[in-house]
DNA sequence: ACACTACAATTGGTAATACCAATAAGAAGA
DNA sequence: TCTTCTTATTGGTATTACCAATTGTAGTGT
């Protein structure tokens, strides 16, 4: 046989009810946080067992699309959160907590400050600036100010020069951000918190102009010691 | 109830068992290509059913970890392609440097470091001795001892307790030694370098058998300095 | 009338068992 | 020796029963 037709795929039964699934959910039929008919009254109208359903079911939950609560129901989610993003996939299936993220970002982060406060140009250290200054204005705007402390982070990010730094970096703020935006403004409703953390951004805005490495890594610890504490002292 | 006391956790069967086969997989016992043993037995081991055996395998398969094959088995799958590994696809996007990788594994290694000299239990401390061990025995064998290298650095990343640098550090040597490893070889090649990683991993481990942080900190600074300064001389 | 308790219904989670389907390896036959 | 059939192994599906968490409601007591 010289060319092979089209070969046939193997039509795996939970495949197909999870194609069914899907669509709806991506056709929008069913609307993130709708609650869909319970498993057993899916597997007796797609006539076959629940098992087969369960198993469509649990890899929509793994790939972030569904999310089941026993006693309740399966719920739809909204999908852009988890959207090929590492750390929201990490923290779902090991059920991490938001002090686990900030531990890593201790590591990450202060490691960056002090290779931005090598590297930093001209053009990082007035793109720090106005992130700074642009939080100011928020606030005094009324609004909480997470855009540009977003952008505080990540223009220290491009400062070290370091693309793999910067690619994690938006990962992990896309994701607090878009992820889990509810659990962080409780910190940012607090004026006094609003207060410490610029002037913890501008210590270590200091530090990266004048070059100092160990001041900006010890800044960072500081801030993010700051934001830790808080949320271990405020369970969500 | 003015102190809530830390909530208890109904974790699911499933779930625990998922645990076991990922701690097996991220380990390093079980390596890429390994058949798993069957499902059934699975079961008959862990005294569970085979449908929640079946529920943690095919969470495996959905994020990468596991690939099932219906009539043979089910093996283990490295997760070296961008399509599920985000540090190959930053590699990949932003034509990053093996370099860049080291840094920003200087900064979550060095933390981590710090935090498993704070948190090792006994366990922790035997994985990260045989891990030496081991790596000692594969270089007198002939081999080059790099799953031993990989084995201790995940060992380490257990100690720190936290659930999305484990993750993350999983990422990253899937990525190394299986996205790259025409790249490391050049290290490993080198036998006096081998003794120095060797030395390098019993400083950090008896530095976190002390519960020395700071030692443990500065001594993998140092390890994972020598690496960058080696691929610094020898470009690729 | 209010608050609390107890019970029942709903729904996802786990178990046990049987059988189907694909694969590989070995046995039987040409 | 090669082919073909059988068989054992292993993942996939189905069925049924029961456990566990959640919600709502009826009942009870004050």
């Amino acid at each position: 046989m010289i060319r092979p037709l089209s070969l046939i795929k193997p039509k795996r039964i939970a495949d197909q009810v999870l194609e069914q699934l899907q669509e709806l959910i991506f056709r929008g039929e069913l609307k993130p946080g709708e609650k869909l008919m319970p498993e057993r009254e899916l597997a007796q109208a797609m006539e076959v067992s629940r098992t087969t359903v369960r198993d469509a079911i649990s890899k929509l939950v793994v790939l972030g699309f569904l999310k089941q609560k026993q006693g309740q129901g399966t719920f739809v989610r909204s999908r852009d959160t988890i959207e090929n993003n590492p750390f929201a996939a990490a923290m779902a299936v090991e059920h991490a907590q938001l002090e686990d993220l900030l531990e890593v970002r201790m590591g990450l982060e202060c490691h960056t400050a002090g290779l931005a406060a090598q590297r930093a140009d001209a053009k990082d250290i007035s793109f720090l600036e106005k992130s700074i200054d642009d939080m100011r204005l928020e606030v005094k705007s009324g609004r909480l100010g997470t855009e540009a402390d977003v952008s505080f982070h990540m223009a220290l990010s491009y400062a070290s020069k370091n693309p793999v730094q910067i690619y994690l970096m938006k990962d992990i703020f896309d994701f607090l951000f878009f992820g889990i935006k509810e659990n962080l403004k409780n910190l940012y409703e607090i004026p006094s918190n609003i207060d410490h953390i610029l002037n913890q951004h501008a210590q270590i805005y200091e530090a990266v102009k004048k070059h100092d490495e160990d001041r900006a890594f010890s800044s960072m610890q500081q801030h993010i010691q700051f934001v830790l504490d808080f949320f271990k002292k405020r369970p969500v």
